[in-house]
DNA sequence: TCACGAATGTACGAACTAGTACGTTAGCTA
DNA sequence: TAGCTAACGTACTAGTTCGTACATTCGTGA
């Protein structure tokens, strides 16, 4: 996610004044205060502090430290979409695509824990500032076509025996691959067992896929 | 969760001083107030304000906010506790057992969303305050012992084919449930969809059940 | 090269907030 | 019933924190 630090590409003199430049390193640093404390406990002075420019520059730019918190998780979303815009498995036969799908997922939350700490603590406000925000009012999911189309394909070569909705599918993997990430802490304090240790990663992942494939294609009573 | 309000059982006179009382009050809403706001968002001077003691008590009996906070946990921690040693599923077969936990399960994330949002916080800070509680340090889990003695009688009679960790269990039961919960506001603001709307309800209780049992009676091939 | 505005820095203030010093009173017990 | 202590209330402070007024400088287009 850090998008700075490109040290002025050869022949782009780096320029002192550099408006997007500063304000991709201020979004960089807000990202980090507010996931590690909150909004609330997030401080403005602190992500000033750890900026190459002042306060001043966080108000010019965005307005105040709530639009700020809402430029953070429209960036944060948009890398998101951005992966799943990647996603590459239609070629795949249903069941291995799902399977796919469940694990590129489950990469993701596993590789971008600031976001998951975002999106909880958007969720504690109520989501409030995507709710104020035009980009995200309906930005929409690539994923979601995705498993629109993969379970429309199982269900018609009577792979997948279930009647799953693609927003509910989704909850289902996300749901597994967000709690894993946001309640390790409290998890690991209470049962003594760290979800996201690197021993267990190929352990839940499988159980992951395992999970989803089986739900899909369960011998079920029709309902 | 309230614990207050008891108008005085008759013969018991409603003293003007009450430790007990104005400790469970500063509690209750406590409770209310960090689950609103987080950590951070919360204000002691609000909290003190809903009560009908002042803030000079709360420093008085807890100490801070911080052990307030923790107070507030312990407590809440509790009362799941509580619940689970309630659990009566053994005299079902294995199936219906764990779809009966998984639906006790579900209901009380459904009824305990304050819960839910102070787990959540309790995350954001990664869990500091229940490794610094004594109480919670080793709370231990009744619905674990109950779950580990169930998948035993299951794959003993055959039924369950998974051999699986009743912790890994658990943490997939409450996964879907504590997301359901806890993620409703940004999964409701970005894909259109009330996760804990009233009709939904017994369609995703369901679909926790059918997951859950077809993962533990999948035909697998051998490890 | 010069003027003009975008970009930036400094210093400060008003409001809030956790925590406390000090004084008071209810109610139990001897 | 006297007195002692747990329980309680008021008023205040020190420190923090978001936000801004005002002054300054860089870079670019005419």
């Amino acid at each position: 996610m850090t998008s700075v630090e490109e040290p002025a590409r050869p022949g782009e003199r780096e320029r002192v004044r550099d408006a997007a430049r500063t304000q991709a390193e201020i979004l960089d640093v807000a990202t980090q205060e507010f996931a590690r404390a909150g909004y609330d406990g997030a401080r403005v002075d602190e992500i000033a502090a750890r900026t190459r420019t002042t306060k001043r520059m966080i108000y010019y730019y965005f307005g105040g430290k709530e639009q700020l918190f809402t430029a953070v998780l429209e960036r944060a979303y948009g890398v998101i979409r951005e992966a799943e815009q990647q996603l590459d498995v239609e070629h795949l036969d249903p069941v291995a695509a799902i399977r796919r799908l469940a694990e590129v997922t489950f990469d993701h939350h596993e590789q971008h824990p600031d976001f998951i700490r975002l999106v909880s603590i958007e969720n504690i406000h109520e989501a409030q500032h995507i709710a104020a925000s035009e980009k995200l009012g309906r930005i929409g999911s690539p994923a979601l076509d995705v498993i629109r189309r993969i379970l429309e394909e199982g269900r018609r070569s009577g792979l997948f025996t279930a009647d799953v909705d693609a927003v509910d599918l989704h909850a289902m993997i996300s749901s597994f691959c967000f709690f894993r990430v946001s309640n390790r802490h409290t998890f690991g304090a209470l049962f003594g067992r760290d979800l996201v240790a690197p021993a267990q990663r190929a352990h839940y992942r499988t159980m992951l896929g395992d999970m989803v494939i089986a739900y899909l294609t369960a011998e079920r009573a029709a309902d």
